[in-house]
RNA sequence: CGGGGCGUAGCGCAGCCUGGUUAGCGCGCCUGCCUUGGGAGCAGGAGGUCGAGUGUUCGAAUCACUCCGCCCCGACCA
């Protein structure tokens, strides 16, 4: 069997849709005036308020019908790039055989996220938390020959995934949709350009969502080059604190944010180091203080385990050391502060006083303190510290690489432009994953020279769900959702303020008819309920368009028409409306 | 898994410390009246194994122990 996956042949659309009624007197839309007491974050709380999901358990929700529609309107999008860029739909089992997972050792390395368990026969199970094995063993099944490459295959499924914590309502989950895609390719060359085609797709989807994001560079790690980014929704209630650049497209995790090293060295001879009487001067602040310098001038000594086993850390005096960065220069599993109590265990030395002159402990350092004259440090001695402590003559560290928390007063590493600091909500992330898996399994194809190789795999997620709860806590404000047009389920509201006077139930209906004759998905406000009671509610929902039809209409003919995000309420006669408001929606969506 | 907290009506909470009649309040829900431009008002009503179990006691929502569930903070991640 020859298939080939990508090209430019004429394809068949069968779409999925979501129907919602449309009168809100039809609609299971439950709004909640109170807060429940478990949710914390906005997107959470408007989710719960809004009718979106309720919880069934500990990160697993049922998603109603208005979350529901809205998570389909990001699948819609998703689906569209994805197919746009290539990748071809299918859909893979949640419930996966063990063998399957030990055949990539996963089985035993994943931990305890993923959910184990057996069946009647006995036989071991897992629920599927990511699909790399099971799309692997498609592909070494069907796929022979290098004329069958490239492909790219994708799902949009639920995962699980048995979290430490859920947390945070959708967005930190144990069950969540996801949206998963493998590609395949002949060589390291093609899979890098598979990777580039879903680093654009990935751009447009994130855009055509109305999302505020940066595109990070996140761990390359083993793999080398820059084939991993994380896709970052800008938000306060972010997991992750991303640095970006005001001035170029840099950004970066902050764990990860490279200092760059100063160009400038400060010249200064130096001078003999002199021991000082520094009584109950444990914190930089008071040292400094006590000696009329700045925090600058002090190498700080912080001691660590890694692994258990204690090392001994310098940054200067005003700045902060980055775990991930220890972590990853150490190679170890682990890193921690040490207590007051074993760091003295480590060092005979009560903390505060510690300093890496004369230490008998492991030392590194960050790629600053090298560049440090005449510095102040811990004596080693109670109620002591060194002046004049010169990196290289005083002491030695095993490395002076960069080791501390990047910060705003530090350069752009690409362009030395001004840094700012931001929390993320990582919605997607993309990496190469070479041959690891397809080796592992023996999937293999045989090349154009008849030589028998591994696919060149790479595999782009994205927390379709998290989508929806990002976008949320990009666009709200205190009277609810500010839904992006393209998310919206429904693009505009009408409320019919009274339903009961023929003739603004008459205008209202008629508006409904003709809104829907232009293919918007429009809701109509027909309960028995208060005007108030609708105002909130069309604001909690997020709905981008309202149209009100009161007794401006009884008066004059009017009817009021208001953008959700702000701004004026313009009156016009519902032919008016009908001929402006399709093009603004037409416009928003396609922006 | 470590640290903190919560579990009383659909939701939000009081009562518990200091045990003692029919366990309260607000919102929501039902009935009726009334009202209709930002979650109205009045009257009536339904709704509770007080998370579960064990113990202490004449008597437990209240005290003790065990378990379960949930939330928040840390290490993981879409």
């Amino acid at each position: 069997m020859r298939c080939r996956a990508v090209g430019s042949g004429r394809v068949i659309e069968l779409s999925t849709t979501i129907r919602l009624h449309m009168r809100y007197s039809q609609l299971f839309l439950p709004t909640l005036k109170e807060t429940p007491a478990e949710a914390e974050v906005v997107s959470h709380r408007l989710m719960l308020r809004a009718g979106f999901i309720r919880k069934l358990s500990a990160g697993v929700y049922t998603y109603l019908p208005y979350g529901l529609a809205a998570l389909r309107r990001v699948e819609q999008i998703v689906r569209e790039e994805m197919n746009r860029a290539g990748a071809q739909e299918l859909l893979m089992p949640m419930v996966q055989p063990a063998d399957l997972w030990k055949e990539t050792g996963r089985y035993d390395k994943y931990g305890p996220e993923l959910l184990r368990f057996v069946d009647r026969h006995e036989r071991e199970s897992c629920l599927g938390p990511t699909h790399e094995e099971v799309i692997t063993d498609i592909v070494r099944r069907e796929l022979h020959s290098y004329r069958d490459l490239p492909v790219n295959f994708y799902q949009i499924q639920s995962k699980f995934r048995d979290e430490i914590r859920p947390r945070f309502g959708l967005m930190r989950g144990r069950e969540f949709v996801m949206k998963d895609a493998y590609s395949f390719d002949v060589s390291d060359e093609q899979a890098e350009a598979s990777y580039m085609k879903m680093f654009e797709a990935y751009r447009r989807i994130f855009t055509r969502c109305g999302l505020n994001f940066r595109a990070v560079q996140a761990d390359s790690g083993a793999i080398g080059g820059n084939f991993s980014h994380e896709f970052m929704v800008l938000a306060k209630t972010g997991e992750d604190t991303i640095v970006v650049c005001t001035a170029c497209e840099y950004a970066a995790n902050m764990e990860k944010a490279e200092v760059r090293m100063p160009a400038t060295i400060e010249v200064e001879p130096m001078l003999d180091t002199e021991k000082v009487e520094t009584p109950g001067k444990r914190k930089v602040e008071s040292v400094c203080e006590s000696l009329g310098i700045p925090p600058s001038r002090l190498i700080k000594t912080m001691i660590y385990l890694a692994d258990g086993l204690p090392v001994a850390v310098l940054v200067r005096g005003d700045r902060e050391v980055e775990e991930v960065k220890l972590k990853n220069l150490l190679q170890v599993a682990d890193v921690e502060l040490a207590d007051d109590k074993q760091a003295f265990d480590a060092t005979g030395v009560p903390t505060g006083y510690i300093g890496p002159v004369g230490l008998g402990l492991r030392v590194v350092a960050d790629q600053e303190v090298a560049l440090m004259r005449n510095a102040v440090t811990g004596a080693n001695q109670k109620n002591y510290h060194l002046k004049n402590v010169n990196p290289g003559r005083d002491f030695q560290a095993e490395a002076f690489t960069d080791l501390r928390q990047i910060t705003t007063d530090d350069p752009c590493p690409v362009c030395g432009g001004c840094l700012e600091l931001t929390e993320g909500i990582e919605v997607g992330h993309i990496f190469k994953l070479g041959t690891s898996y397809s080796e592992k399994m023996q999937a293999m194809f045989q090349d154009s020279d008849g030589s028998e190789k591994p696919f060149v795999m790479g595999c782009y997620g994205i927390g379709v769900s998290r989508v929806v709860a990002a976008a949320i806590e990009q666009n709200h404000d205190d009277n609810g959702i500010i839904f992006p047009v393209p998310l919206a389920p429904f693009k505009a509201i009408i409320l019919d303020l009274d339903p009961r006077d023929e003739r603004i139930d008459g205008a209202a209906q008629d508006l409904y008819r003709g809104l829907t004759a232009k293919g918007i998905e429009v809701l109509l406000d027909d309960r028995d309920e208060r005007p108030g009671a609708k105002f909130k509610d069309a604001d909690l929902l997020g709905i981008p368009y309202r149209i009100t039809v009161g007794k401006k209409y009884l008066q004059d003919g009017f009817v009021e028409l208001r953008e959700r995000k702000g701004g004026e309420v313009e009156e016009l006669s519902p032919e008016q409306l009908l001929t402006v408001l399709p093009p603004r929606i037409a416009e928003a969506i396609n922006r």
